[in-house]
DNA sequence: GGCAATTAGATTGCGTACGATTTAATTGCT
DNA sequence: AGCAATTAAATCGTACGCAATCTAATTGCC
């Protein structure tokens, strides 16, 4: 084999390792959490919009659009208008079509959706802490994945 | 509001954070490479599959079983064998019941399977350079994601 | 040899992701 | 005012992920 096709080699086997360890690194990640989401009846991206609903209670809008949400989420109303039925079926966030704009859909939560949260601060530091996980070596990487996020983005 | 509420608030805030952005960056990523991956007319997980069997071929077992790519992909036969099935129709791969041991498939490449590797080095060369990626950081970036995998599979 | 336990893969069901299209409401332009 | 363009959600179709279950083949143990 010529030099060519051996640095080809080596290319697409960092590529297939960076890849993959992103894609792999998440979905572990997310594996990590579901004992605890067990508990709170959530998946992942449900848990992700509670935080960010929970989040907007301290700072307006106090009740984001589905847009608002999407954006930060960066997903879309056909991955959202599910999912925020399903939280809407659990009885924690109430979806109310705005007077306004009627194009718009309001996210408010319910008592029991603001509730939630306290049963996540214990779960939480139970799970980082059975994973022995350094707070450096997590925002360190949340600094370099930040950094490679707004690559493709920004 | 206490100072135990407001440590909370920015617990959950750095969660989301965290959560977030190797979801995120991943999802990212993923997208990034969509331009090149219509092109092969892959998915990004059959881009994966296809470059573990592009790498086996030159490291034995050259005709790996589902087992042994799930393995490797981290991924369970609920969602490779339709995985792998798209990638016979597409004509990339054959699955082969073992003679030896009838409960295992062994994967092989097709030459059309084989073939498409060549396209890949052009495409993502592109990919890469328009994106303006320092090679360094993204090897600081893979080191990182290592260690967390480590964490969460090891 | 025979039978329980294990193993590999396939299947089913649910919940994302996301592109593409549709619907309905609002804006902007003339 | 009237109508085209834009916008926000919803809807639809395809392809994952993954838990749970099923099937068939093999192994291990007596």
């Amino acid at each position: 084999m010529n030099q060519a096709a051996i640095d080809e080699d080596e290319a697409l086997r960092l590529d297939r390792q960076l890849c993959f360890k992103l894609y792999a690194a998440s979905r572990a990640v997310i594996r990590a959490y579901k004992p605890m989401l067990d508990r709170l009846q959530l998946t992942y991206p449900q848990y992700l919009a509670m935080l960010v609903l929970w989040e907007w209670q301290q700072t307006p809008p106090s009740q984001p659009t589905v847009k608002a949400l999407g954006e930060r989420l960066m997903l879309d109303s056909g991955t959202l208008t599910p999912l925020l039925k399903r939280l809407e079926q659990l009885g924690l966030v109430l979806r109310q079509r705005s007077r306004d704009d009627e194009r718009e859909v309001h996210l408010l939560l319910t008592a029991e959706g603001r509730a939630l949260r306290e049963q996540v601060g214990p779960l939480r530091d139970r799970l980082l802490c059975t994973q022995g996980i350094d707070q450096e070596e997590l925002a360190e990487l949340h600094r370099r994945l930040s950094g490679l996020l707004d690559r493709f983005t920004g």
